[in-house]
DNA sequence: AGCTTTCGCTACGAGTCGTAGCGTAATGCC
DNA sequence: GGCATTACGCTACGACTCGTAGCGAAAGCT
C-alpha cells in the first residue's frame, strides 16, 4: 500500500494490523477534525501506535490521507443494469454516496489541492484513486458498444480522449455538486444529469 | 470585502492600500508556497504590514485566501458570440485560464476542502466566487432562449434546478480536468466538451 | 543460539499560532 | 485647535505541532 517490500526477507515484519488501525484512525480523525486540523500525533494515539511508526511508513500527512481515503473507493462496482443510462445512474449514485461521507469530502479535496504543487502526490492519487474510477468508464463504454448504444471505436487516440472527457465530466459534476454546491447528488439529480449527458442540452426532434 | 464597515464614522480609517497589498501578497505567497505552507506572518512581511493588522481584518487564513482568490474571477465576462455553443466555449476558456494559474489551483481547492467543515466559510465562497460564476450561466441561457436555441422556461423551480445542474457540470468538468487530471483545458478540449454538453453522448441522426 | 528489522518510548530544537500590551498615527466632531 | 476614537506597527509571550534522534525491547528468519 504505502511502500513496497522489495527485499526484506529477514527481520521483524511490519504489523499489517497496525496498517489497518492507522488508516482507520486516520479516517476517524478526518471525520472529527478535518484534514487541516489532523495531526499525525493524534492519529498515532487513536491507532494505538507510536508516532515514530507513522513517520517510518509514510512520508507525511498527505500520503497517509491518500491511502486512508483510497480504501473508501474499493467498493465501487459497475453492475450490469441493462442499459447505458441505468449503468451510469448506478455508478454515479455509488460515487456520490462515497463522496457524501465526511472523511472523503474533507480528505480528498485537501490532498487534491496539495497535489497541484507535488507531482509525486498527484501520481499517488492517480494510481490509487483516479485510475480505479476511470476503469469503470472504460467498462461501461465497452458494454454500451456491445449493446449497440454507442458506436464502436475507430481511432484509438480519439477514443482515449473521449474517455478522459467523459470521466472529467462525470466525476467533476458529482464532486462539484457535492462539495461546492453542497447539495446531495440524489436519485433525482442523477437522473437529470444522465439525461443531459446522453441527450445534451438542446432537445432533439 | 472582508468585513462590513457599518457604523464607524469616526476614528482612523482602514488603509485601502493595505488591503490591496495584502491580497496581492497572499496571491504571491500562494504561487511560491501553496496554501498549506502559507503563513500569515509571511504574508504580512510581503505586504509590508504588521502581522496584527492581518488578524484585525481577517478571521484566519481561509478567509484571507478566499478574498485573494475571488479577485481572480472578477475578469470573467460573457461576450455575445452569436450562438450558444460559441458562448459556452468562450466563457469556459476564460474559466480554464483562471484555473490554470497556480494561485487559483492551490488556493481555491484548499478552501473548498475546508468549507466542508465550516458553514460560514462555504457561504463566503458562495457569495464571493460561486454566485458570480453562476450568473454567467443564467445570462447565457437567457441569450440562447432569445435566439430560440433553448426552449423558454416553464416551471421556475424546474428551471432553477436545470441551471444548477448545468453549472455543476460545466464548472466541475473544468475543475476536474485542470486539477485532478492535471491537463490543460485548451481549445480542443473545450470544443469536445461543448459538443457533448449540447448534443450528448449518443449520436443523433 | 545469532542476526536483522520493527516497535514503543522519551526528549529535543525549530517553527508557527493567535493574542496582549503599548506608543503612535490618522481621521471626525466640537 | 483640541479631543475622542479607531487603526497601525512593533515586541513579546505561552502553547502547540513538527519531524528526528537515540535507546532498549520485541518478533521474525536461518
Amino acid at each position: 500500500m504505502q511502500s513496497r517490500t522489495p527485499a526484506s526477507r529477514t527481520g521483524r515484519p511490519r504489523s499489517v494490523a497496525a496498517d489497518a488501525a492507522i488508516l482507520a484512525a486516520t479516517r476517524a480523525a478526518l471525520v472529527e477534525l478535518g484534514c487541516s486540523k489532523l495531526t499525525l500525533g493524534d492519529v498515532a494515539t487513536r491507532a494505538g501506535v507510536a508516532k515514530t511508526t507513522l513517520y517510518r511508513r509514510w512520508a507525511g500527512k498527505n500520503e497517509l490521507v491518500v491511502d486512508a481515503v483510497a480504501e473508501l473507493f474499493d467498493e465501487l462496482r459497475l453492475p450490469d443494469r441493462g442499459s447505458l443510462a441505468a449503468d451510469i445512474e448506478g455508478v454515479v449514485l455509488q460515487f456520490a454516496a462515497i463522496l457524501a461521507r465526511p472523511e472523503a469530502k474533507s480528505g480528498l479535496m485537501a490532498v487534491v489541492a496539495e497535489s497541484t504543487r507535488d507531482e509525486a502526490l498527484r501520481e499517488r492519487i492517480r494510481t490509487s484513486i483516479v485510475d480505479r474510477q476511470k476503469r469503470l468508464v472504460l467498462e461501461g463504454r465497452a458494454r454500451a458498444q456491445a449493446r449497440g448504444e454507442l458506436p464502436p471505436e475507430t481511432d484509438p487516440a480519439e477514443s482515449a480522449r473521449t474517455v478522459d472527457l467523459i470521466f472529467d465530466v462525470v466525476a467533476g459534476a458529482v464532486v462539484h455538486r457535492t462539495l461546492v454546491s453542497a447539495e446531495p447528488a440524489d436519485e433525482e439529480w442523477v437522473r437529470s444529469f444522465t439525461r443531459v449527458l446522453l441527450l445534451g442540452l438542446t432537445p432533439q426532434p
